[in-house]
RNA sequence: CGGGGAGUGGCUCAGCCUGGUAGAGCACCUGGUUCGGGACCAGGGGGUCGGAGGUUCAAAUCCUCUCUCCCCGACCA
């Protein structure tokens, strides 16, 4: 039996000075874990515990689709060249050099490991499907670890990756993994919802995150409470409402108007006397890319048009552009537009006609809310002046259309038109259709029935095992400390005698720490001579979600029985003490 | 990488501006009194003040450099 007074569990009275979200004080707080280094953690006992019954459950659904392997952190340098993404990783990947000077790395995510055993392995499409996944330690040098256990640059993931010979055939993976992760956090007592997220540069893929909102998260969700939409900020799309372009002044020409001072587009609409909405937006954006026949870095110019009062999605940007783009200086700005910020517009300038094509010329992406308005006004490329009577395609020819709006809160469902919310959340887990992406850089192929040689089909899929924890802590936490849902809480019950001086206190906390031990409870027994608010104090601190107190009660032949979560107590006789957590977890001895 | 903040016993912090050789609360050890929501009394142990250099008779305090940590941003399979 655990004796708390043997056990190395410190708490603390405060919070570290540092640490900013509830999940980060109170797992410091509570023994969990203390911090070794900017983003990395040791895992102390009660931590580990927690952490030992998260994996458990991992593991155990995990089985019922997959076959658990171990793969090495450490990794030759030339694993992460084959598939390109030794130097796509950039500062992110550890590197480092054995003895002999070789390039090594640590492993931020497995697909190469796994990849390369599958392509020195795998031969036949008999041997198709494979589901493959581990749990072990990913490392990644984050610029800026932060909110505890929430970022960190060392971390235990449970990834999987799956081979199938065709589409169909990943289909069926990834809907195994999708139904995988549901049983996990039903499991571990999380509330969750799954969301729609940005499938990246090459689009086209599905991909779904299980996110848990909170506001210590570092995602943004938009979701319906009208239906079922969910998707990632990133991602998400809304139904716009419409609204009517202006009437064409003059000969419907671009029309040269003067706007002395009036740099923002509220005081350009306002200065005007019409709404935003017929104004257009100018961001100049500068992308760095690699040019395709020299190799060599050269950046491009990146000119995005938005309805005046829209913001720009910088996931949907990159995504559009297959690049990561940062804001114009003056400079730039001058040598592009010949004009000052605040006067830019798309007019006179010779845009690129292909995102591919033409790649001297600057690129100019209107976002898809403007396509088939008329008359808008923009800036035009002179200080002091904006122009009337623009419309695109007719008196400027786009790069591409695209979808780059930011949505925001209220606007309506594309499914059900009901008003979206945006939440904060914490993302813990993501399961991905890769594709081909591995396969074909590292070329994996196996025979099919034809005797030919085709390529399988790939998806990864992730878990944060210390996020479950921190979302858990994040979920369930008042001002004296947290609960953990009882299946992933280091201990389920607390025993608590208030006084272990007083010896029928004492044998009866004993009796009821032994009996609920071997009806198959995790209980820990608070045998400290210590006074019962100390007591109290820590259980009510520590996460675990049922206390037993032991007390003057006992002579009437009672002991009080705690939920932590809703504080609710009740007494209930020292006989009936196990078939009372019988049912209150819902077990059977 | 840009901006901001902080490093003083295990924890939270004061002292720094105005140099004079280190303090409080909590925690810890001993003894006693207490015992249903972080007790009280008495005694005690523990700190090269992040590091290096400089100024000075004298540096936690002033100056320079540096390391680390936190927050905001950029970034983020």
């Amino acid at each position: 039996m655990h004796r708390w007074s043997g056990l190395f569990i410190p708490t603390l009275r405060e919070a570290p000075a540092d640490a900013e979200v509830a999940s980060h004080k109170f797992l410091v707080r509570a023994g969990y874990i203390r911090q070794l280094a900017a983003g990395i953690y040791s895992y102390l006992f009660l931590g580990n515990r927690s952490f030992n019954k998260i994996t458990a459950i991992v593991r155990e659904e995990m089985d019922r689709i997959g076959q658990e392997l171990y793969l090495p952190a450490l990794h030759p340098r030339e694993l992460w060249e084959e598939s390109g993404r030794y130097a796509l990783m950039g500062e992110n990947l550890f590197r480092l050099k054995d003895r002999k000077g070789t390039d090594m790395c640590l492993g931020m995510t497995e697909e190469e490991v796994m990849t390369s055993i599958a392509l020195k392995e795998l031969r036949s499409y008999k041997q198709l499907p494979q589901i493959w996944y581990q749990i072990a330690p990913k490392f990644r040098d984050e610029p800026r670890p932060r909110s505890g256990l929430l970022r960190v640059r060392q971390f235990m993931m449970k990834d999987a990756y799956s081979f199938d010979i065709d589409a169909a055939g990943l289909d069926v993976s990834y809907r195994k993994h999708y139904d995988a992760y549901c049983a996990i956090f039903d499991r571990c007592g999380l509330k969750y919802m799954v969301v729609e997220a940005d499938s990246g540069a090459m689009g086209g893929k599905e991909s779904h995150e299980f996110m848990v909102r909170t506001p210590a998260g570092e995602d943004q969700i938009v979701s319906c409470d009208g239906c079922n939409y969910a998707a990632n900020l990133e991602k998400a799309t809304s139904k716009l409402e419409a609204w009517g372009d202006l009437a064409p002044e003059g000969d419907g020409k671009p029309l040269l108007v003067h706007t002395p001072g009036q740099k923002t587009i509220e005081d350009v609409a306002k200065f005007l006397g019409v709404s935003p909405k017929n104004k257009i937006k100018t961001l100049a954006l500068m992308a760095e890319e690699k040019d395709e026949k020299s190799g060599k870095m050269k950046s491009r110019g990146i000119v995005v048009l938005m309805r005046g009062d829209h913001q720009l999605n910088e996931a949907k940007l990159n995504g559009a552009v297959a690049t990561a783009t940062r804001p114009m200086d003056e400079a730039e700005i001058k040598a592009l537009f010949k004009s000052p910020a605040g006067y830019l517009g798309p007019i006179g300038i010779e845009w690129a006609r292909d995102l591919k094509k033409d790649s001297d010329k600057p690129v100019l992406l209107v976002d898809k809310a403007l396509e088939g308005r008329a008359n808008l006004i923009a800036g035009a490329n002179k200080e002091d002046y904006h122009l009337k009577n623009l419309t695109p395609g007719k008196d400027f020819h786009p790069t591409a259309y695209a979808d780059l709006r930011a949505v925001t809160a209220g606007e309506a469902c594309l499914n059900c038109g009901k008003p979206l919310r945006i939440d904060t959340a914490v993302e813990i887990g993501h399961i991905f259709k890769l594709g081909y992406r591995y396969s074909e850089s590292m070329g994996l192929r196996v025979l099919d029935q034809n005797g030919k040689e085709v390529m399988p089909i790939m998806g990864c899929y992730g878990i944060g095992i210390e996020r479950i924890l921190t979302a858990a802590v994040e979920q369930g936490n008042d001002e004296n400390g947290f609960w953990l849902p009882a299946a992933i809480a280091p201990f389920e019950v607390v025993v608590a005698p208030v006084n272990v001086k007083d010896e029928v206190v004492k044998s009866v906390a004993e009796d009821i720490a032994k009996r609920l031990e071997a009806a198959g409870f995790d209980v820990v027994l608070d045998d400290r001579d210590e006074r019962p608010g100390v007591k109290f104090k820590d259980a009510d601190l520590v996460g675990i979600p049922f206390r037993v107190t032991v007390g003057k009660k006992v002579t009437e032949g009672t002991v009080e029985v705690v939920i932590r979560s809703t504080r609710e107590v009740r007494d209930v006789t020292i006989a009936a003490i196990v078939e009372h957590f019988q049912q209150l977890l819902g077990r059977r001895g």
